[in-house]
DNA sequence: TCGTAACCGAGACGGTACGTCCTGTCTTGTC
DNA sequence: GACAAGACAGGACGTACCGTCTCGGTTACGA
């Protein structure tokens, strides 16, 4: 394994992905997404421009790299064999993900950028959020396995009930999205799911 | 009264402005935000940079000029005397305004910029947001005065349980919007209000 | 007599007229021809824009102006009854207006500007330059009717002569013009005339 | 030897600088120096304006750059070992240099500029003016130590005599500068040296 | 062991849009 | 009818990034 190298016909340097990584999740942290240029990257990484065109298309294409991986890391629903605490712990998570982590900030500036590039947010749906979605049906599915929910559930509209108002606050009005609000949700769905 | 002038002490041109929000609304209709730009808005407008930054700081506060009048017309809740009427229309109206308006383009792209843009967020919310929800209310303000929802109804989480799935789809999953689902938002509330 | 007015039917007023050559010079002193501009004169005189087009077609239009006056007055040669002095204290004070006055700085603009301008190069010699050659003639010619000069000296050469140094140091070296130097032209031309 | 590249690390694009400087020229000789912009020129020589603005300060720096061979190749005096004819020869190929080659058209625009621009106005004379003042005291040189002219003649002050009317004519009167002007003026001064 | 191929940094290149400044024209209402 | 005020279309300014390109250097396999 050639761990760090400068560049030669075995692959792509480490060093260097590594580098644009956190300098993009750096800078975007610090000055946001309009300030944030490709450029900039380069220079705060320590990185040629050629080698961030080399094997990203832009600095969304960038971002979308530094998502990967924290989105199944952070947003797998846990397993309480219980649907209410399921739910309400998983809420919360995705609460907290898109309102206090670094990632989420990354989230929110490609989810924004999405309303301008059709193409990123055909992206965005096929690569990541059909996955989150895949995440987000696992307690409703085992709920209704363990017959807590009725068999004929709509899962997908259950996922919009539940998510839909979190989506609304961090998106659009911007308030905060407490366990309060988030369990509240909870209780409308589980009293009319 | 000077009707259409051509700008001098006493006032802008309205013709100038009136070609200037018109262009833009074109060409993002036409072309799209990113494509947006403020010279290509001056050429389309016959109108020179400098009469648009003498009015405007930026194509975001064009576009939300064009907004203003838009979002309060196509957007004022009907009064049917009857709840679950009043709420379902308003709603399958809002999803038409942003799924199908120019102007819904409009609010889409600058939901979508205010994720970069505090400042945009911050005068979105005061400026438009609030307007809205203060009209998102009506209707549920007068089920409650008409004894159809209890008298302690939580009217701001009620608005977010029904319009959160509808500003999920459009803005994160990209779903369409029908009827049914809007009506399946309504009866889910009517439901455990 | 109207006196000063504010403008009205009986004419322009002259208030304006000198507030804008006094801006001019000003300005022109100050900050040099390049930041001249007729906008910024138009401020500093307290006039409108329209009121300067509307007497004069461009900023170095306001410097000719300013300029009539003071070329006569200033350099009008003297007559001593002798040809060396004449010669001597006019090449004196053509080299302080140039060097020292602020006319001079108006009229080495002009010139510099007239290398750019062949419409401002035309204007300046007809209205200005013949008039100031047939006043630089006039001790020559003088000289000659004594009998001082030979009855067929070439005038015009003669003035080259005595002139042209001083213009290369003023247009062109940038060297100081004290009076040892034009005395010594004065000397270098009655030695051989 | 990279010869003809595109601009790299280790150096500017030759055929861009090229380009450049003859675009300047070619639209100072077509259209005036007040006509000509950095926009022009970029496009004429198919050059971005960054490019320009990497390498020169302003169209100025670009003209004084076009200047720099030209008259070392153009002005330097002959030696044909005989002070009246090494006179005559170099003052009338100044004078042709002045009054009918680009490289003078630049020249005078240059010359003009500096009435309005100190900083140009001492480039123009550290950088270029004293080299020329360096070589039209050659013939005067070589004059003195063939014993031609007397051993303590005041080489700058000839200079002025011999060169100042020239000056005078080109940049101010407009006058054109023939032959027989030019070789009068190398009478008057050989008459008095 | 040395050529060679893939990758690296650096940075110049042609472009596009930015936001500013000034030009010269115009319109309005006052004096 | 001249004036102050100032909006207007136009166009050049100088700047910031874009995405492409060429260069010379570094690395490590394979001939």
């Amino acid at each position: 394994m050639p761990a760090l190298h400068h560049g030669n016909r075995h692959g792509r340097s480490e060093q260097a992905r590594r580098s644009v990584l956190e300098a993009a999740d750096d800078l975007l942290a610090e000055r946001g997404f309009a300030a944030l240029t490709v450029e900039g990257i380069a220079a705060r990484a320590g990185v040629s421009k050629q080698t961030i065109y080399r094997w990203w298309s832009s600095k969304v294409d960038i971002l979308l790299d530094t998502l990967a991986d924290d989105m199944a890391q952070m947003l797998t629903p846990p397993d309480y064999r219980d649907l209410r605490r399921d739910l309400s712990e998983h809420l919360h998570r995705v609460a907290r993900f898109l309102t206090e982590s670094d990632a989420g900030a990354v989230y929110r500036a490609l989810v924004g950028q999405a309303q301008h590039d059709p193409a990123l947010a055909a992206r965005l749906r096929t690569d990541y959020l059909s996955e989150q979605r895949a995440r987000d049906r696992l307690p409703l599915l085992r709920g209704i396995e363990r017959g807590d929910l009725p068999a004929g559930t709509d899962v997908d509209v259950a996922i919009d009930r539940l998510f839909g108002p979190l989506y609304l606050r961090v998106l659009v009005t911007g308030e905060p999205v407490p366990r309060a609000f988030t369990d509240r949700l909870v209780d409308a769905y589980l009293a009319a799911p």
